[in-house]
DNA sequence: AATGAATGAGGTTTCATTCAT
DNA sequence: AATGAATGAAACCTCATTCAT
């Protein structure tokens, strides 16, 4: 069997994700309401009917859209938090370097503002967000922060407590996303380097 | 005239605000194309005939609701950098004084998200916005941090190239609005505080 | 106000009529599954939309063309009951002139015929037909044939037991309306006076 | 051949015949409209396809359902016309024997009302009707009813000019099929007797 | 000026039918 | 012959907008 032949069951999950693919681009680009079944087909390649065998109905494919490009950034966010270093510092900045190739993604940001924009439409959606996503992180960067602090490293030991003021430029940087020359930034790396050094005491090596 | 005679024209312009009122409820409830003009006039307790007299269409509604309730906030933003104060850190520390009332204001972080929701729908309103909000309170915030710099107030004088450093965790405590608990966050202010702690060399007195 | 001058509310009135109108002839020659909306207002000479200004949905305008039909059969039927008359067969006779002239119309037979074809999609309504009509029908005249039996006017007394054998060719003779001939009836009254002369031992005078 | 083997054709007869048997079911429980193709042939155990390869479309499916259906019906009672017997009585009383297992089987009510309910939808499905099953039933009953009348049986002789008087609570029992107790009878056999003594003078023995 | 009935374009969803495998 | 994924026509229903009253 030649490479190019695939199975039936290969060429209906292609399509699936063809359909997927497309639905991101459509949604992003108008958002949940404006969007309209029939582009998606059309980007996909296929007939409006072919959307409705993969998926239950428009919402449940926004979901799926979702769903679907949250979890590479869920697992890159995850791994990030599981190498061990020796300093508190070392640790953020690891996770900085395996976060800042998902900024650099335009894509990235373009699903977190669809999750933000489209939030009151979608309770359910949020909820998922905010369990898989924003609790987990705030608990494990707390987790560093108290660490570091009890460790001296950090320049105000009670911003232990908010671990808020750690991500907050992070968090503005992915979802401003590719726009933030317009306020002045045009090296995000920096900017975040600049961030760290206001918070811990130890200049880098 | 009696205080409470109100002229024709008074009216009107009383019609007018309750619909806009109406719209904003609604606009923030549902976003805005799952909102209905015929339920923002009954909420506004006028015919749906009656918003057509006041405004062109349903866009020209929301940026109405958006420029509106956009007002205020400029406004309040731009007055707390006017006022002089001896060092950089009192200056911010005033403009928390004036910014914080705001924030209690539940309407205004629902207006803010509302901006962001639509923002793919708006490019207008985005650029309004751009224009009127972020870039002049970018600019002004980094007029401050330099002059800090150049007084030795900031820890990291690097910070200074970076205004959005300053005011991230601000503008994420405002689109978070009251759900700020959800990640530990119960006192605002005192998060805000320790942030400048941070940032500035001196205690604040 | 001339004659012609018609207020809102008549004319609100009148549009709702037609509407039922159009849905009578449309459902009849379809039935429910097969009608468009659109046929319906075209026929009405309304717009799809006014449709659903007056019916919440398809469903509910079919349901409302049932009962607004329904309504005159049903006051017919029991007005037919209501004068007392010396003998049963009187009474069963001075019914036959009652219930005669709504066989003659086409629609009678029509809509009842719409009853039984869409019982299976509309049990609430079939609920509604045993309950507004077979029901009470069936009951009072039971008690006729009970009062027949003891006066001596039954043939044959057993008969009273079972008030079907009585209306079955009437019931017959409405649903397949205006089709008897088919099978060789051309009078209908005859028929149903022949049936009564087998019915009651005195002749009619 | 071991009789368990069967040979291709037989297998396709015997899915034919599943496919049948399967929409025979749901569109007695859906009606024509509501009946969806892949429903019969999942219920069938066959793909949508092989539905295809059986019936042209869908009103051939539902005409081969009625058809088959009606075959032994229509067989059974022209049967029973068949036998001699002295009186037309005994002949009629005979029918009711061949005729009354009919009625205890639930699917001949089921397919009868099918056949009514669509009548509007199957113009040539109601014309074979007619003249397979209703015409010559009238017929062949009106023959006997002549012979009847010439030989004194009736009460009534002008009865012999309406066989309809004398079929229609067999035809109303077997659509109302299993649900005449609602209206008070229990026992169709007792109904169909009384109904006979009322027609016939002679009492049977 | 205010009303709200009427309009009809537009979008989602269903499902009979086809056809490549 | 059998399959079931794919198609796309068709129909319901919504709601922004208009306009006669």
């Amino acid at each position: 069997m030649s490479p190019t032949r695939l199975t039936r069951s290969e060429k209906a999950q292609e399509r699936r994700e063809a359909i997927v693919e497309a639905a991101t681009a459509e949604f992003v680009a108008n958002g949940f309401a404006a969007t309209r079944i029939e582009d998606i087909a059309a980007r996909a390649g296929v007939a409006k009917g072919t959307v409705y065998l993969n998926f239950a109905d428009k919402r449940d494919l926004f979901e799926s859209v979702v769903k679907t490009r949250m979890l590479p950034i869920v697992a890159t966010i995850g791994a990030g938090f599981e190498r061990a270093h020796d300093t508190v510092r070392e640790t953020v900045e690891a996770l900085l370097d395996v976060a800042l190739p998902l900024l650099s993604e335009p894509r990235t940001g373009d699903i977190l503002r669809l999750v933000v924009s489209e939030s009151i439409r979608f309770p359910d959606l949020t909820g998922f967000y905010r369990r898989e996503v924003i609790g987990p992180t705030a608990a494990r960067m707390g987790g560093l922060l108290k660490r570091a602090a009890a460790a001296g490293e950090l320049t105000t030991p009670a911003a232990a407590d908010y671990p808020l003021l750690v991500v907050a430029p992070l968090i503005l940087a992915i979802v401003a996303n590719g726009r933030l020359q317009e306020v002045g930034v045009t090296d995000m790396r920096a900017m975040l380097r600049t961030h760290l050094d206001g918070l811990f005491a130890g200049r880098r090596s």
